[in-house]
DNA sequence: TTGAAAGCGCTACCAT
DNA sequence: ATGGTAGCGCTTTCAA
């Protein structure tokens, strides 16, 4: 059992009224007192307990949660967290900005039952994707929750970007260019907790392709785990195909630029020889002149917590909708040339 | 005044203790009551407080702190955050991480104060300066602290990065390669909660050009803003005198990818016209070929938790010492050339 | 099934 | 200057 402020007092020979002056530096201690309160404390290793004192001082501390993905791979979370980070420093700088990171979808799932339980945050941001029976727990709780970048429950309250647009308007850009051998690098479609944009973003591309009465070569779809270097691995296999494509869509700014490394070892010059599109719109795809699909991710965390802050002040609203996508011209893809 | 629980029983003509079972879906409550009840948490706006209930429940959340500069520009911090949260996870998933971001030094002080007596939390990491006062208060709440990246206070507990030889490290292997009229691009000194790192790395640049026998022009050491762009303009202002210099030493991987676009805007091939050094090895110089210092950035964030967590668990130790700084050798720094 | 009451650890006030 | 005590809002016995 952790020593109580009862203990201290107890051992110091004094009342807890006393103990809790000295400890705040609050009211008048002799200098004698102290000595032995601070004595006690020591010997006992008493520590305040927090809880207490906020019971005690009516002082709610405002917690904003947010559950994402380890970020280890997603560069894109860092994006949306600087932009929550912003806007409840310019909204609601007495929130803080509490960092539930989850690596399975068990491990999710307890976790979120915790959290909700013990009420420990005052709203939710979520990047993954929630069972009905999850919903139906954070409805009971009562809890404002937010999602981003979901489409898998309309009732749910989403800051959404439409990947299947996005996927379609990467690939018009690389058909309006002339390309027409035109591959697909990106995730695996798995089901699980993590996000479905990868078969959203695909589907925008066998779109496009189709409406251009273009073919979808199986040759062309490379899809594996996330990442700059199983990107890169991929994007060589391309190459070395008696037929490569002239251009590549990469589902995400870092796979794009993993197929860039590749073909600068493939010696391919990039848009020279082949044309590179991502998707995200990464502070790097700036510095790296890379051409791609913009898709407000700071935005979109800014305004997940804006909404957010309006629901836990009761002003139910509409979740706001974020700017439309777009092609973000750079230095990675050029019209086909006659050599390709 | 928010409504309490007392509020509710009340309201519907019931205990205290019934409202609190139907809250928790605990214990025996007849259909009727608990409808009576949730209609009086609805026309009341009750939500319950997390903190009265932590109390009763004697659970205590066990929160990790980190204050660190809105990490608008600083994706070094990024890389650190990276590091602390794989270590929790691994370590102690019990414990969350809070995010404090500051604006200001007086922003810093505040929140310091507030977080400390709140006790919101067991420990802190800290990646900004602390003034003696501040230390003291520190020392007063016993509150557990690590320090990353300081040379302030050497009875701070800190996870240090020697800058200085950071600095000699990277401009000794532009000198290596032969280059003798080496510019360096980085933050300018200034005086406030900010990191002294450009200083101390700049001291190391020109204590190898000392030793080197090679003299430090005026016109070869530009200083501002952090950031990609500020960068980018000072390189191109470099490039432009009459006698340019061969090579660049950029304080961070971000001012180097921004000294790289400015040579490529200036007609110059990199490495081949001109050799640029970055310092960080953030995750996007491996993708983007930056020859770099590698100082650990993950592995700091990771041994600061491990740290903190040592010490909150009693057992009082030294900090960790990170392994030795690297100059990592990629693609954007080569031999001086006859034609330079 | 329900109400009353004790207690969680602390702060702050009121006596002394 | 100090001790005693009344809350803070909730959960959880214990009776009824």
């Amino acid at each position: 059992m952790r020593p109580t402020i009862y203990d201290v007092a107890h051992k110091a020979g004094v009342g807890i009224g006393t103990v809790s002056r000295v400890l705040n530096n609050s009211g008048k201690v002799s200098a004698a007192t102290r000595k032995v309160v601070n004595e006690a404390i020591v010997a006992l290793g008493y520590k305040p307990n927090s809880i207490a004192r906020q019971l005690s001082l009516k002082t709610r501390i405002r917690n904003i949660g947010v559950i994402m993905q380890p970020f280890v791979h997603y560069q894109s979370f860092i994006e949306q967290l600087r932009g929550m980070q912003k806007a409840l420093n310019d909204r609601a700088p007495d929130y803080e900005l509490v960092l539930y990171t989850v690596s399975s979808l068990e491990h999710y799932r307890e976790r979120l039952g915790t959290i909700v339980q013990m009420a420990m945050v005052e709203g939710l941001i979520l990047t993954l994707d929630l069972s009905e029976e999850q919903l139906d727990m954070l409805g009971n709780a009562k809890l404002p929750i937010v999602g981003i970048n979901h489409l898998a429950n309309p009732s749910w309250p989403s800051i959404t970007s439409n990947d299947f647009e996005g996927g379609y308007l990467a690939t018009s850009h690389l058909i309006e260019l002339g390309h027409r051998r035109i591959a697909y690098v990106g995730d695996r479609f798995v089901e699980d907790y993590t996000l479905n944009t990868s078969r959203q973003r695909f589907l925008g591309f066998r779109q496009a392709l189709q409406d251009a009465g273009l073919p979808l070569s199986d040759d062309y779809l490379q899809l594996g785990t996330f990442g700059f270097d199983e990107a890169k691995a991929h994007a060589t296999r391309l190459f070395t195909q008696t037929t490569p494509p002239t251009a590549i869509f990469a589902m995400s700014d870092i796979q794009a630029l993993g197929c860039i490394a590749a073909a600068k070892e493939s010696g391919l010059l990039v848009p020279d020889d082949v044309s590179v599109i991502g998707y995200d719109d990464l502070e790097l795809s700036y510095h790296t002149g890379l051409t791609t699909v913009l898709q407000h991710l700071e935005l979109a965390g800014r305004k997940a917590v804006e909404y957010l802050l309006a629901v836990i002040g009761g002003d139910e609203q509409k979740p706001p909708r974020l700017p439309p996508l777009e092609v973000i011209k750079r230095q990675s893809t050029r019209a086909l040339s006659p050599r390709q």
